[in-house]
DNA sequence: AGAGTGGATAATGTATACAAATAGCTCTGG
DNA sequence: CCAGAGCTATTTGTATACATTATCCACTCT
């Protein structure tokens, strides 16, 4: 990660994802390159990247700019990824091995510690939760999986909201885990399948609820 | 796509599907350049956008070499471009109008043509079944899901064996389309989606019984 | 006044040169 | 004959300059 186009991807990607590059806004490479320090070259790269994960899109004549994430947006990509987890969760209960269930578990505890705390902590909430769904990708043993859902967990929205989430949702997002872990343990792809499209439509629609009250605070604030 | 970078693109994914740089083989930046007549610039463009296709892989030093294609990966993407064309398929019911079903038959009607031949057009057929998948997606209405599928539908090892499906493959694929036709025209998703799924995974099993085919003749011919 | 054209401005596309990193070979020591 | 260090050749990464293309605004002509 320490080739300059690498470093500028991620810097990049975390202005879009902190808003500190608005959705709509134009993205021009000078301006970034300038910015960060380089020149257009890895730049240019960076966003061909961005590009693919469809955090950005390009008019018919080259120009890009920040995608905006309407809520139809968030909604099927949820949608999708859904579909996506669900088919993952399924392959890792057939090939599951011991050592993963073990990993799973520790991700999930994790989570819990962080739950737990007085405040709840949400960096380590997050991290849990993508090493625990990271886990589950890796078993399924898919490069092709692995590549199209890496388009979809990106989700700008999600990290921004993610703070918003009540403990009562963190902690039922634990337990579905939970749940999830009693199927791996079982070997039965049909139940994690089932579990995973629920836990992650459950999530959504948490999403759906803290946006729309994020939505009203802003037209409070104004 | 008049320019060189889209260019470069089209034609190194040729040269990959056609076999011309085999599985496995090192693909250089400069080569490639000197071949196309363009400098290294547009060939690392379109070497990116390859690899977010997976038809290229990068060593973890960054070296890119032609993705080869086991009959595991194949039938993973099979698997995942049945699931999500599925998906399409029950969206695209839902929302259907009067013109696209009529673009659809026609698409059909095309490959009815190509089919009847005396000596099949497996281009024309191609061509109708290229067309009649687009507009499905089309109605769809998912730049997401049609992003996922684009890495999908690349499939190197199907354009080279398109012309070892038999005749009776053919016609099946034909009527499997006039039965998604009268889901389509009765809006019924649930529909839609199941033939889909059949239609998919019937291809993949055309493809696997050809593939074997192809490779007793390798065999053969040695 | 409005539509259309031309040119200035801004942004992207491409080529080239050079820097950095890696792979493969040779040579040495055991 | 093998293992490892160091060197060389190959390949990729980055910067810069220039070419091409699009946008925007002013200006002209009707």
């Amino acid at each position: 990660m320490s080739r300059a186009s690498d470093r500028v991807f991620e810097a990049i990607r975390s202005m879009i994802l902190s808003g500190e590059l608005p959705a709509g806004a134009q993205v021009v490479e000078e301006a970034l390159a300038e910015k960060c320090g380089v020149s257009r070259t890895p730049v240019r790269d960076a966003l061909r990247r961005l590009e693919s994960d469809l955090l950005v899109v390009r008019t018919d004549t080259q120009r890009s700019f920040v995608a905006d994430w309407s809520l139809d947006d968030v909604a099927d990509a949820f949608e999708l990824r859904a579909i996506l987890e669900a088919e993952a969760a399924r392959r890792a209960a057939d090939q599951m091995t011991d050592g993963a269930l073990d990993r799973i578990r520790d991700a999930n505890r994790q989570i819990a510690d962080a739950i737990m705390k007085p405040a709840p902590d949400v960096g380590g909430f997050l991290e849990g939760n993508r090493e625990f769904h990271a886990v589950i990708l890796e078993v399924a043993g898919s490069r092709r999986l692995a590549a199209l859902l890496g388009t979809l967990i990106e989700q700008p929205v999600v990290w921004r909201t993610a703070h918003h989430y009540s403990r009562e949702a963190l902690y039922r997002s634990h337990s579905e885990h939970d749940e999830l872990i009693a199927a791996f343990a079982r070997r039965d792809g049909a139940w994690a399948k089932s579990i995973m499209t629920s836990h992650i439509l459950r999530a959504y629609h948490a999403y759906a609820d803290a946006h729309g009250r994020t939505v009203e605070f802003q037209q409070a604030a104004e």
